[in-house]
DNA sequence: GATGAATGAGCTTTCATTCAT
DNA sequence: TATGAATGAAAGCTCATTCAT
């Protein structure tokens, strides 16, 4: 009655979506199922979402954005590179154990997607392409890592946290993320780091 | 009669629904699809495989057996990590434009995928790591490398390996792999190599 | 407040259920459209009918009633048939081009129509073929006309004025009311003319 | 095994969905009621016709064409307009009665039909009236009626053919068409006749 | 072996109707 | 009175699978 958010019902289909979804797969999942899932009877599902497709595509926004965002945070929470990767692996790998559904939506990729659907997906995940090229960019113009290819840099450590979140979703990750993302961002950094700073 | 392959139609129908699955997706083509691109009945494709389901299986299991052969046989062309790592990785990606079919389905992941299916590519993931994670634990008993977490630096090379073969499957890639394949490694090396060899 | 018709809603929701069914058809019409035009909420329509075919039904009522009403005003305003037939022509013609809706959905007939629904149309063309033959009984009476079958002249009567209403209802028709209904009557007159008049 | 065509199925589905449509009306009738009444699973409609709508449609053309057939092959066998006309009615009842189906959807018009629906009945209406016209319009040129507008004729003659055949298939008509069809073309042609015949 | 016509379970989606407010 | 969010029965349509030829 008095605390929180009133559980706007729009959510609840959203996250019960996200939930039949990631465990039944989107094609094996009926919209009854999703219904069901949020309590509520067939045709509200399309009081709020005009369609399956359309409610796939809100919730991979949803996610997209979950992980964007966090990158973003992270960024500008620390101006050290090596502070902000870790940062960024603890974070992401938090969200993943805290919201497997989203993420899981999201890193797991496209297999059997339509064509369409993967050009949905391929956007996505340039657009944090792009966020750790950015990252890499600045601080190689602070001189905090020598001059690299920051576009093969950024595949490289995109990759390597899609590949450990992954571990994370399945449930084989080390519980310690902490130090987890401080092994992973030192592998890197022998790698990154300026020639001088390596001296 | 006399050259070549016998022209095997379970192979040709397995290529075709590759090419179709790969196109199209997995749920939105048809065994009608599959049989026509094979050019053969619809009939004749239930001859060879006992339903779509086991279609699928067959192309995963196909292709993450060309990857994991891969792998197998430039660990034993090669002696020395680097260049093991090179040449899988120059060897992955020409595989990758010459196949993408294959490749795309098993590199791309498991979005909506049923927990079933996804078991699958979970296994078939954890065979690769442990390839690399054999790699790497005989490269630091030959002290070619310093005794890091092989689990991990997996992790970042089969990660690094997917998001660069799939910037390749979609087009965006560099096209001298050679020049690729270097970089990439040159970048893993700084955390990989042993302290002697590095001072 | 003062003048004019107070805006009765039930008659206000027909009209606008009357405009939505002739432009979209019956079945393509949502209660929410019938609504919508009206002004007033779902709900409310419920209010006044119990059901859409309860409003149809009120439609082709009302409709068959505006027709018949026709009939009977220009019969009873004329006493000579030919200048009956003319009335009711040019009357019946400009209340088509006025009220588009009511006509067309009785005129059009039932196509596809349950054989519930059809009923309803027949005992309301019978309405009308039995007008239509008592004002030639009438005639007959009067001398005015030979004896004819006025079952059957009815039917070509009540045919050719659809014939011709659904023209003008298609856009297709003469501007020229009163010169149409001339030449029809003419044509029909002929016909129906007595001997010794036509003498 | 010997006499007869092959029964064709997709004529057999082509006239179930006739008895259907025509006694539970289009909209009220389900794909699965016509496959049932054809005898076939519902996926077998949808092998012979793509949707509903074409099937409605197809129902159309046939019933148009078998109308439009019967006035050209009687006005070929005959050369005297009133034999003409009188053939054609006695031709179109005797029709009516036999095919209940066909000539009902037809010419029962297109009550709470969608405008793009309309325009099909609208189009296949023209083609009779057309067919009417020509036919007065050689029979002027043969001196056989006086000069009159063909057009106007039409209608009338379109639309008593409609109201007679209507009654036929609504169970109420004389059950002597040639008599009917000889009092009716009498009625028409008195006003059609040429003065001189008259005369 | 090879085929493709036939099938029906099961999907997404619509919408007349209800009812708490 | 008036409303519109909520519902679920029911529709059109697809397609993996079967089987007579």
């Amino acid at each position: 009655m008095a605390a929180g958010q009133p559980p706007n019902k729009r959510d609840v289909i959203l996250h019960s979506a996200m939930q039949v979804f990631s465990r039944k797969g989107f094609h094996d999942s009926t919209m009854e199922d999703v219904a069901q899932e949020a309590g509520v009877g067939k045709g509200t599902v399309y009081l709020y979402f005009p369609s399956k497709q359309a409610l796939i595509e809100e919730i991979f926004r949803y996610s997209i954005n979950l992980y964007v965002d966090a990158v973003d945070k992270m960024s500008q929470d620390h101006t050290c590179l090596r502070t902000q990767l870790e940062a960024i692996l603890v974070h992401v790998l938090a969200m993943a154990e805290r919201n497997q559904q989203a993420s899981g939506l999201f890193l797991e990729g496209a297999t059997g997607m339509s064509e369409e659907f993967k050009g949905w997906v391929i956007d996505s995940k340039s657009i944090l392409l792009d966020r750790y090229a950015d990252l890499l960019a600045q601080a190689t113009q602070r001189g905090q890592i020598r001059l690299v290819d920051v576009r093969m840099w950024a595949h490289l450590i995109a990759g390597g946290v899609d590949s450990l979140v992954t571990t994370v979703l399945w449930g084989k990750a080390a519980p310690d993320h902490h130090r987890l993302a401080q092994q992973v961002v030192d592998a890197w950094w022998s790698g990154l780091m300026s020639r001088e700073l390596n001296a």
